[in-house]
DNA sequence: GACTCAAGTCTTTTT
DNA sequence: GACTTGAGTC
């Protein structure tokens, strides 16, 4: 067959191997994607139904580029394969058999905005103070539990888990967590370790129907083995159980989830439970050149856990990687921007053979700045998704609460949305009498009167009214008409468009897109039904990372180096190479952490294909202060022969008509000295007294506009300044974060 | 109950 | 810098 041509041996082997369990160790740029392929299509090429193969991938992203080309390979086909996220596939198997485990079909997915926000009215209701058992750790804890499978009364149970929270000091966690599933099952919903948790109970307690996909599922695929957690490994376990056709694959060089409960104790534990396995191992490296390979190797040889594994390539040698200084935070911005330019002059490059990667998404804003700057066209990945959006979010929790009326989180974002009489007060009244009365918020908002008296329930009988015809809707009509009634007649849209702001605009845009998000899904042949209910567990599971518009557009790409995995790049900048920043100061404080950023570092270094550039700043702000840094010590680990150091001698012309006064809280900080040298002066400054701003200046504000200060007040007690500055005769108040842009 | 302004809080990564 | 919370006013 021809699309073994070209294949190496090991490849050839891992494609053509049988039946029985497969491990795939696949070093980076090993043609990993390509060896699934075809071992899918040779499967199929050989008989095999694609209804019986499911295919396990961590993002949506990856599993449309599998499928992409595996249609290329054995054509439409392709689609009947069970292709997605662990987290996709099991909500869509979830929904099947919801009344098995005691949700409905109409269940919610609560994303961590949800989840959170549940936790918090928990914590309030059990007086337990929110300083001490702070949400995020909250929800963290449950978390982990969840994906070890240690259910809240196992976790009660537990001493050891008791004795964790009482030495952490938060000991009523145990009930939290109980509380919190308790709220989550009446509220119909499940949080996204929930879909994985309650399938494992699903598959635990039924065996019927776990009997039912394992006979369904002959050939079992896991992409990025190396970053399941003990959940998701249980499943895909359990349901390759009888046919043992199961083909993992994975790299522990790249395991970067550990923080998500990812286990690399998996693998070990694949070849405890399927003695069988064979191994192979793909180490010949295709995408990069001899210098980013060895560097590569040279950073991940210094972790001590690791399989035996010779990754190398029969690449050129290619060019050194070069190591950029600069002195601030938004000169690092210039300078890569300045050296994409240069590129692009010199080598005739586009914009999308560069990508911009770093390890907070807050980093990119001093890069969206210089590239603006420069006129290069960029795209950001990941950052607030447009599904976190406010108007979208509330559009689809009145789309939500429509098809699912226990959904109380859906519930308190809409019940007073447009405003309508309905405030904090009243709110906590029907939660009280639900409480009170064992009844759902649904039950007493649908029939108010006995329980809040006449005045209050008027308002609220007229939106339990509206739900009831929204639902009434959604039954007879497609997931578009239904959502396009809904933001009509729900008076949302209305309100944003009477709010002729630049913002208000944007959100009225925001909310038109998404209706068409939703009829392109209705269009759409491939998506499973077109019902309101169906549209929004697919939404619930997209991510900031896959709601990019302009995919073909010609880019630059900026992302952090969690998204970028699994991604190449001709030319990658690693940028914010600092101590403290990465390794982040947060992971440092175990070995196995400090373990698990240098695994990120390899996984950034190796996204290269023929140049790499790392940089560095000497001084970066952070919490809205000015800090020096000092140089990662991961730079120190990459062998110095495989490295250069760019003198920064370049010169820049001076921008000498704009400045920026930033942060006038720190006045008494000493001023960052700005050299008047051939040296590019940081655009930053620190106000050190008013004589660079005052009264009469005309200024730009980047949200508010042009305007003229009119007052500058430094004696308030707290050593904050107050700008006043007025726009169009409208005056506005500037606190201590002003970031004004100078015009003299 | 709605609105405004000011102060306080928090920063890792993602399904 | 972005977001939440709190106090004060209408």
């Amino acid at each position: 067959m021809n699309y073994l041509e070209g294949l190496n041996e090991p490849q050839r082997e891992a494609v053509t191997h049988g039946e029985g369990p497969l491990m795939i160790i696949a070093g980076a740029g090993s043609g990993k994607t390509r060896v699934l392929t075809y071992r899918i299509a040779h499967l199929m090429n050989r008989g095999v139904d694609p209804f019986r193969i499911m295919a396990l991938t961590f993002t949506n992203k990856a599993a449309d580029e599998m499928r992409s080309r595996l249609e290329k390979v054995v054509g439409t086909d392709a689609r009947n394969i069970w292709a997605g996220t662990f987290h996709s596939v099991f909500s869509r198997i979830l929904r099947i058999e919801a009344q098995k485990i005691g949700f409905t079909s109409q269940f919610s997915i609560y994303d961590t905005d949800d989840a959170k926000s549940l936790i918090r009215t928990i914590l309030k209701e059990m007086s337990l103070d929110d300083k001490v058992y702070r949400v995020n750790n909250v929800l963290y804890r449950i978390s982990s539990a969840k994906n070890n499978l240690i259910s809240a009364e196992a976790y009660m149970n537990s001493a050891e888990y008791r004795a964790d929270d009482e030495a952490s000091r938060v000991p009523e966690l145990g009930k939290v967590y109980k509380t919190y599933q308790e709220r989550l099952r009446r509220a119909n919903a499940m949080d996204f370790d929930d879909l994985l948790f309650n399938t494992n109970v699903l598959f635990r307690d039924h065996v019927d129907v776990l009997n039912k996909y394992q006979q369904k599922f002959h050939y079992m695929f896991v992409d990025e083995f190396q970053d399941t957690n003990i959940s998701q490994y249980l499943i895909t376990k359990k349901i390759a159980a009888v046919h043992q056709n199961i083909c993992v694959v994975g790299d522990d060089a790249q395991s970067i989830y550990a923080f998500r409960g990812a286990n690399i104790q998996n693998i070990l534990n694949f070849q405890r439970d399927f003695p069988d396995t064979r191994i192979v191992k793909l180490e010949q490296n295709y995408r990069s050149t001899q210098n980013i390979v060895n560097a590569a190797n040279s950073v991940i040889a210094k972790n001590k856990s690791q399989l035996q594994k010779n990754v190398w390539t029969a690449n050129e040698e290619g060019n050194k990687i070069e190591l950029i200084k600069a002195s601030s935070d938004n000169e690092e911005g210039s300078l890569i921007a300045n050296s994409i330019f240069e590129e692009k002059m010199l080598y005739q490059r586009h914009n999308d053979e560069f990508a911009i990667l770093y390890r907070t998404n807050a980093q990119s804003r001093a890069f969206e700045e210089a590239l603006r700057k420069k006129n290069i066209k960029y795209r950001l990945i990941g950052g607030v998704s447009f599904y976190q959006r406010k108007e979208i979010k509330d559009l689809i929790s009145y789309l939500r609460f429509t098809i699912n009326q226990s959904d109380e989180e859906a519930f308190k974002r809409i019940i007073n949305l447009p405003k309508r009489g309905i405030g904090d007060t009243t709110v906590a009244k029907i939660v009280v009498a639900a409480m009170e009365n064992n009844l759902t918020l649904w039950e007493v908002v649908a029939n108010p009167k006995p329980y809040l008296g006449d005045r209050l329930s008027a308002p609220i009988e007229n939106f339990s009214a509206l739900i009831k015809s929204f639902h009434a809707t959604s039954v007879i009509k497609d997931a578009y008409e239904t959502a396009a009634h809904v933001a009509k007649a729900s008076g949302l849209l209305k309100e944003l468009h009477e709010d002729k702001t630049v913002e208000g605009l944007a959100r009225y845009e925001n909310v038109q897109e998404l209706l068409n998000a939703i009829k392109e899904y209705v269009d759409n042949p491939e998506s499973p039904d077109k019902s309101l209910s169906s549209f929004l567990q697919s939404v619930s599971l997209l991510t900031s990372a896959d709601d990019e518009k302009d995919d073909k557009a010609d880019r630059v790409t900026l992302m952090t180096i969690h998204s970028a995995k699994g991604l190449e790049f001709k030319h990658v900048f690693i940028v914010g190479m600092e101590e403290d920043l990465f390794p982040s100061q947060m992971m440092l404080s175990s070995m196995a952490d400090l373990e698990e950023e240098r695994r990120l570092f390899y996984v950034a270094i190796t996204r290269a294909e023929h140049k790499l550039t790392l940089s560095y700043a000497e001084t970066r702000y952070r919490f809205g202060r000015l800090q020096t840094c000092e140089p990662s010590r991961f730079l120190k680990e990459i062998d110095a022969s495989y490295m250069r150091m760019t003198q920064n001698t370049r010169t820049f012309e001076t921008e000498r008509n704009t400045s920026f006064v930033k942060n006038l809280t720190t006045r008494k900080a000493p001023p960052v000295t700005t050299p008047a040298t051939t040296h590019a002066p940081s655009t930053n400054f620190i106000a050190s007294d008013t004589s660079t701003l005052t009264v009469g200046m005309k200024v730009e504000h980047p949200k508010f506009g042009f305007g003229v200060v009119t007052s500058i007040d430094f004696s308030t007690p707290d050593k904050k300044a107050k700008i006043k500055f007025e726009k169009d005769g409208e005056k506005t108040l500037l606190l201590s974060f002003a970031k004004l842009m100078i015009h003299e």
